[in-house]
DNA sequence: AATGAATGAGATTTCATTCAT
DNA sequence: TATGAATGAAATCTCATTCAT
């Protein structure tokens, strides 16, 4: 069981890091709370550092990220496109609540330590929207130019992303249903490429 | 140096929290950039706790804020829409910008020190997000259900919000001009209400 | 060195502040005292707090003291009342020398902290006099009234309690042998007894 | 009123000094409780040091008690020896409690600062000692040897002292009447002198 | 693999004292 | 004489890390 150990404490250590901050956590409360004695140093037989421990702990999260965009090239083609934006915006929020641990952490710590988490910051952000900015750019080929596609991807995502920005890191009580935030999303962006897809034939 | 040492303390203890994170930077860091002798505790003869700066230097930023605030209603009045939307978006970046340092505080720390920052979040991002959604409302009056009215607010806001969470909390390279993102946001706005519009009037 | 760490920070904690007062002894020179490094905390891996030692060294006299408190019933019938008083003087002045550390620390700080230290006091002190007071009571039982009989307990006691903390508390040179004192309170003590013996005989 | 301020930082620093202890009391509370602004230095007006109040206030005290034993000569010679008793009795205890502030102080300091404070442990306990051991001596002039005394004079006046030190430093609830201990021990001494008395005539 | 113990470094805070005003 | 401000020194306590067992 000598991997169970070194999984309980990445687990129980990004738990820590995102309700009270890296600077926050000690390691002897890290190893209380992975079931090891505070203060002992046992974490040191798994990892050469407590900033290892993170290292570790957000690698972990991209790997459960890469797989779950796996399954984005499947959800894709349904020809309805408000079915589409439905289908997209319900997975990046689901994308967003299943990392919303390594939200709140690159939200604290992100400034501190850039080397370590830019390249989380970029996988868990840049890509999702690199895709979504594609997609626009496929939706209605030609009759969108890709500065503005990708000028709506942000803005489409962004208005996603902030409403778990708000409520899981800046713990602000948001103010709208999830359900409603989502149908009026889908409403908003799609009028939004209707708007640019006339403007284009006129 | 014509300033008092109470404000050069805020001053740099606010850049320091935000630059760095809170529990990051010590008291003696502050006192050392606010020209006092580090380590000599000189920060105590004006504040009676490290956590008393933070306070003092949200309250300051908060009470610039309101500030602020009085212009908004000036503002208003243009007659067309787009012009209006344009107007609001550029107020709301620049309040953003103003707030960056805040902004980043906050999303470090709102999560460890709930009782201190919530008036501070509330103030920021609630407060400016209920003035928007009341202007909406009014807009077209009738026209679109006032939770309609509320989830297109949160979404248009928090696509702006979210461009400047994006590169000042977590430090992702933007990937959009901000004269781009201003104009495709107006349009999105702009869309999305004559859809409403248009939907109420059929 | 046979003792453990723990024991012998109790140990020169206790000295030290017998000695120095416990304001003035800091932890730093207890560690150092105890062979641990000066400053370096490795007493908090045996204590909370510097004034759990204080608590800890204070029940470990307490306990000894409880422990020389078994003989006393061993040592009292003997049938010649000087003989008895001899006895008692003999062992009420080892007791207190025995914990002329604790009563010194008391002296220093029973005013700070009494809800600590009550305990310890009424334990030295208060326990003590209750015996003795009962032992007189019994002597002469029915000529003594209580009260009396409480009052000459206090003044005994006091006389002998009052020789420690002259010299071990105020450091004052004390004028008498203690060979002279011991017989000159025998003497005193059983003319008292007597002295009442005869009046309530009249 | 420059002397005036001099007396109340006396004053309050005594009062802080036997309540608190000498390390424990700040200069900036004995300024605050003598109507000084808090750490603005004002006491070194008129002290040079914290020390400096400390001793400026024994002295102070030590007058006092001079004065107060003036009046000792005058109430002596009244020719029946227990209303004589009676008076030193009450006397000695109007003595020590009029010192209590000094003997709290005392008792917490005096293994300190021995330099200073031996002087003041002198003139309180040792010359009242004398004085009570010298009367004692003239009384049966002959008859008790000098030895004892001095013992008999230790054990009287520590008997009186203890009440008070059990009291006022060790914050003992004292569970004797002060009646019943001065009556008490009028005839404890009264019986004691009358046994020496009787020993030496056979 | 885990623990008890130790340590160097550093954090927040307090304080006696000085000095220009 | 009194004050606001500053400072050197030290105090309590925390912590990441190491090491012998």
């Amino acid at each position: 069981m000598s991997s169970t150990t070194r999984e309980r404490i990445i687990d129980e250590a990004m738990h820590l890091f995102s309700e009270h901050g890296y600077a926050a956590t000690s390691v002897a409360k890290i190893e209380a709370a992975a079931g090891l004695t505070a203060g002992a140093g046992g974490l040191y037989h798994h990892f050469t550092t407590k900033e290892a421990v993170l290292a570790a702990g957000i690698e972990r999260q991209l790997s459960r990220l890469d797989a779950l965009r796996e399954i984005r090239r499947v959800l894709m083609p349904l020809g309805d496109r408000k079915a589409e934006l439905t289908l997209i915006a319900r997975y990046i929020l689901a994308e967003l609540d299943s990392e919303s641990e390594l939200l709140r952490i690159l939200a604290s710590e992100a400034r501190n330590r850039p080397q370590m988490l830019s390249t989380a910051v970029d996988q868990l952000v840049n890509s999702t929207f690199e895709g979504f900015a594609t997609w626009i750019g496929e939706l209605a080929d030609g009759q969108i130019p890709s500065e503005a596609a990708r000028a709506i991807a942000v803005l489409g995502l962004g208005s996603l992303l902030s409403s778990r920005l708000l409520r899981d890191v800046l713990g602000a009580p948001f103010p709208v249903e999830d359900e409603t935030l989502l149908s009026t999303w889908v409403q908003l962006m799609s009028a939004t490429l209707d708007d640019f897809a006339s403007r284009a034939g006129a």
